[in-house]
DNA sequence: ACCATTCTTGAACGTATGGTAAATAACGAC
DNA sequence: GTCGTTATTTACCATACGTTCAAGAATGGT
């Protein structure tokens, strides 16, 4: 764990919480090498050095928003029926893309829902990452009906697609201007459709 | 209505259907001005001629895909109960979404969530699009209403809101590949949650 | 026949893009 | 102090981008 050579004097997370930041309000065609560099405060060669290059820094960023600011998905898959999984699921992530002071929406669709195609691997990944979030709802549900706690009649993809859909729908209507009561309101709305 | 000079040799409404191609597939900034003179057959001073510049192609674009590929909403508009308008519009939507041989979701979707500053006007210019189609079935709903056909305990906002949130999260699943019958379930819960 | 008008073709323009080379600076090891 | 290693700085590269110019070709008006 020696550090040898002379020591970065940037923060790589810090550095990556602009880039998160840079990608969720231009997505990933819509930013460019300079904002980034603007942004992280970084020179080129450092940002190749530390994240590869575009693309690297873009799925790392990826992953950090992940973690840090869908950790709520963690909270929402805890909970111990099927029913409150969706209530925490969607009134959580309605706050999760209306923070005050952060972009609006959700980085994993605004990032890039289309793209050019040299820029498909980007628009795959993303499809890949919200694809993986969902199925982990789909096993979430199926587990509820293992334990019961479900009707054995539901559908656990159909419920975790039904969930995902709507807060890819929220995140488009956050990204547009949508305020927090409002969005509020929808997914109350949309949990009245999820099974009791 | 004299046509003088030297007439066009290209249809203007079939190249700009080529256009809502590109543009659909991949955004406003995943697509070049190769792209479109590819797709549309036609040199980049013809397109020029024609549409202005990238931007006035894609308004145009936009406009066509509104008048063409969403044309199902005067329909759903036209239907004779605020249940009926909603069922048509959401059931209508999958089909348009999940075109065999045209690209998944929706172009005023896939367009652009997001993009560079310098491109903020063309986002703005989407964000207000859906804004006015959701508009419409605001005022639907409230005619519905004033007709005693819907309570007057609802929010015709509100209804609206949901209903363009529930398309706009079928448009993310379908460009991510979803299947029309997994869509058109989705659609039906979200139907469980309007008001009969 | 000639002209004004409009389109097409082919080439170019200036800039922005993602990415990299070369030189220099700061560290640990010995 | 010297050496290997790793970061930083500055400048640069090749290409791709949106846009436009200049010349020629096809039409209608007179």
């Amino acid at each position: 764990m020696a550090a040898r050579g002379r020591p970065r004097e940037f923060d790589v997370d810090e550095a990556l919480e602009r880039a998160v930041d840079v990608f969720w309000r231009q997505g990933y065609e819509g930013t460019t090498l300079e904002d980034l560099t603007n942004a992280m405060s970084i020179s080129r060669p450092s940002l190749y050095a530390a994240f590869g290059n575009k693309e690297g820094t873009f799925r790392q960023a990826i992953g950090r928003y992940a973690r840090v600011e869908m950790s709520y998905i963690d909270a929402a898959l805890a909970m111990p029926t099927a029913r409150a999984v969706a209530e925490h699921y969607l009134r959580s992530n309605v706050v999760s893309i209306t923070l005050p002071d952060r972009p609006r929406g959700c980085l994993s669709i605004q990032g890039g829902l289309s793209g050019h195609p040299t820029d498909q691997r980007i628009v795959d990944f993303l499809n890949e990452s919200r694809g993986a979030g969902e199925a982990r709802f789909v096993r979430r549900f199926q587990q509820a009906i293992d334990e019961g706690d479900l009707s054995a009649s539901e559908d656990p993809a159909e419920l975790a697609r039904y969930l995902a859909t709507v807060t890819a729908g929220l995140a488009v209507q956050a990204s547009a201007g949508a305020s927090r009561p409002d969005l509020a309101r929808v997914a109350e709305r949309a949990l009245a459709a999820f099974p009791r």
